[in-house]
Parts: C-alpha cells; sequence; structure tokens
DNA sequence: ATGAAAATGAAATTCATTTTCATTTGCCGG
DNA sequence: CCGGCAAATGAAAATGAATTTCATTTTCAT
C-alpha cells in the first residue's frame, strides 16, 4: 500500500533541486565517498516524490528513468540521504522502512488512517516544545522526536458507514 | 541489546495479575478462543516483565519458566495481548517490534538513548490535548498516538566525553 | 466421555534488509 | 591525458525477523 502524503509543499524549483543536490555531494566528499551519475539519479527522484517510500517504491520509480540502476544502489544511496539529513525515516504501521524527504520542510507530524493508509501532515510547534522542555528536565540531550496519530479518516469513516 | 525500561511503575499485584488476565479471558472467549496454560504463563510473564520486549525475548523469559513453551505460542500470545489492549507496540530505532504492557498506566511517552537503547518514561497531558485537538481539526477519528524522544542521554554523554 | 474446534510447536516459508564479490567507474596524482 | 587505486555498482546470496503450515495434542460444550 503506498502511503500517500497529504501536505503543503510545493514541487520543489530548479532553485532548491540544486541546493539539496550540494547538500549532498558536500556529504560525500566530507565521507570520502564519490559522485556518480546513479546518485544522482536517486536523489532527482526521491525529491520529486511527495509520498513515504520504502526502498522499493524509491527503486521501481528510479528504475523508470534508468532501467539499469540495481535495487542495491537504492538502498544504499537512500542510507547515504539519511546520513546528511536530506532524508529521514518515518515509522508506519506496516512496519516497513519509509522515507520523506526533509529539505526545506518545516517540522511536521503526521496522522495516518489505519485504515487506506493514507498520511495527513500537521504542525504543531507545541510539539517542538515539549521536546526541549523534557531534554532539559530529564538532562537529555534530544535531537530528535517522532509524533503521529493513529485513527480513521473521514473518507474510511463514511465508507465503512455507507458498508456496514 | 535489551531495551531496559525506566520508570515509575510498580510490580503487578496478585491482584491486578488478576484482573488483568481477566481481560484476557474475556477477550479470548468473545473471539471464540480457548484458555490454555501456555496463554497463562506467556502473559503472567509479560506483566512481571518491565523491559520493552520482542518476541524472542519474552520467549526465551517464558522458557526459563517452561522449556516446552515454543516460540510460535510467544508471538501469537503477543498479538492477541495487544489485540485486547494489555500490550502495545513500541517503535524502537532498532526495528524489532517490542511491546510493552498497558494494564493500569497512565499514559506515557518515551525518551529513547540512541547509544545506550534505554528508554526513560515521561508524562505530558499535552501531548493528550494535542491529540484531540488534531483529531477534531481534521475529523480524523483518533484512537492513539506515538511520541518518542530520541537523544543521548546523560550517563552516555558521561561517558564519551571520558573517552573522547 | 466424546468429538468438533482450536492450540501447539517444530519446521518451512516469506520477505525486507543487508552483505558479498566480481566487475566497472570516478578521480587524484603526475 | 594516463595509470592506478579506492570506491561504486548490481546481481546474487545471506541474513534474520515475522508468519504460515501441518501433524499432533488439548480444550470444552454437550
Amino acid at each position: 500500500m503506498l502511503q500517500r502524503r497529504i501536505d503543503d509543499h510545493a514541487p520543489p524549483s530548479r532553485e532548491s533541486m540544486r541546493e539539496a543536490q550540494e547538500i549532498f555531494y558536500r556529504h560525500l566528499k566530507r565521507v570520502g565517498l564519490k559522485h556518480t551519475d546513479q546518485r544522482d539519479a536517486i536523489l532527482r527522484t526521491f525529491l520529486e516524490t511527495r509520498d513515504h517510500l520504502s526502498t522499493d517504491e524509491l527503486f521501481r520509480l528510479v528504475r523508470k528513468k534508468d532501467a539499469k540502476i540495481g535495487f542495491t544502489t537504492v538502498y544504499r544511496t537512500l542510507k547515504l540521504l539519511a546520513e546528511c539529513g536530506l532524508a529521514s525515516a518515518v515509522p508506519f504501521p506496516d512496519g516497513m522502512a519509509r522515507y520523506e524527504h526533509q529539505f526545506n520542510r518545516r517540522s511536521h507530524h503526521h496522522m495516518v488512517c489505519t485504515d487506506c493508509g493514507a498520511s495527513v501532515e500537521f504542525f504543531s510547534p507545541e510539539v517542538t516544545k515539549i521536546e526541549e522542555e523534557i531534554g532539559r528536565k530529564y538532562r537529555f540531550d534530544a535531537t530528535r522526536h517522532n509524533f503521529q496519530i493513529y485513527g480513521v479518516c473521514e473518507d474510511c469513516r463514511k465508507r465503512e458507514h455507507r458498508i456496514g
């Protein structure tokens, strides 16, 4: 099931695409890795996509552009993107590792429909405040947090009502 | 890595143990399943343990009490416990399915140390308030939420300081 | 007690993830 | 521009948690 993402973010401009590539290349150089066409293609595909992608889903999208790119390369590149902060894992109830891109995105959280899998982003500055407070209180060096709300979305509730 | 849990909850009294068993048996009856010694032993072991257990970890604990109980039965029983609300999955960075028991526990969340894996519970009624607000706003029938803060705990920070 | 339905547990299977390895490619020095 | 070496690639194999299968045993309503 594709985890459709309902959000407020625009497709990336050529500008921001280049900016994200810069970040990626700088990271590669820093850890002594090389710049390749495959990594380029994978980054571009990833940034263009709004959904929460599993490795396999990203692989399928990449393959449409260049059938010679293998699953393993997509898998490894996704890890690199996560390392440099361009991608981050989002835990979904289906248990598969899913990533969303984080470039130029403001802090947000997800409501996930346990029925159809759709996720709606929401924004709550309070959540970030709680992270800070708790970190201070427990002397934890808090670096990130995870907040998801699970439930049934309006569409699914209506559908169930019609059927039931 | 065992996910040690630092919390405020007491070991279950004989009283509350029986209460939890009641809930379990009622659930079994409702879905037409049977009461067995194995399920009993697994529930008891689960309730007595404070850590966040993977299926395998619970299996090892159960096996100490009764070596004849198989992994499969533990796996299936854990699912049943989750179904009737006595157990709930907690997503940890190690990616394995981990459960904590929910009987007589007040709503809480976790700070997870990404270094040593320890988790500290914290309580924040605001988080529950946010769940309600967001649910109302987006007409989502919110049933539960997930909130974890990741970071480095004080002990690990000190240890790293000594080494580095 | 009896028999139908469910439970058990060892083994097999599934499937996402990760590693291996032979080959190809990027890139730094001259 | 060239040589060489470290890294990248990708197919295939390995891993390992989660799940299913199935022959046997147990529960429980009658």
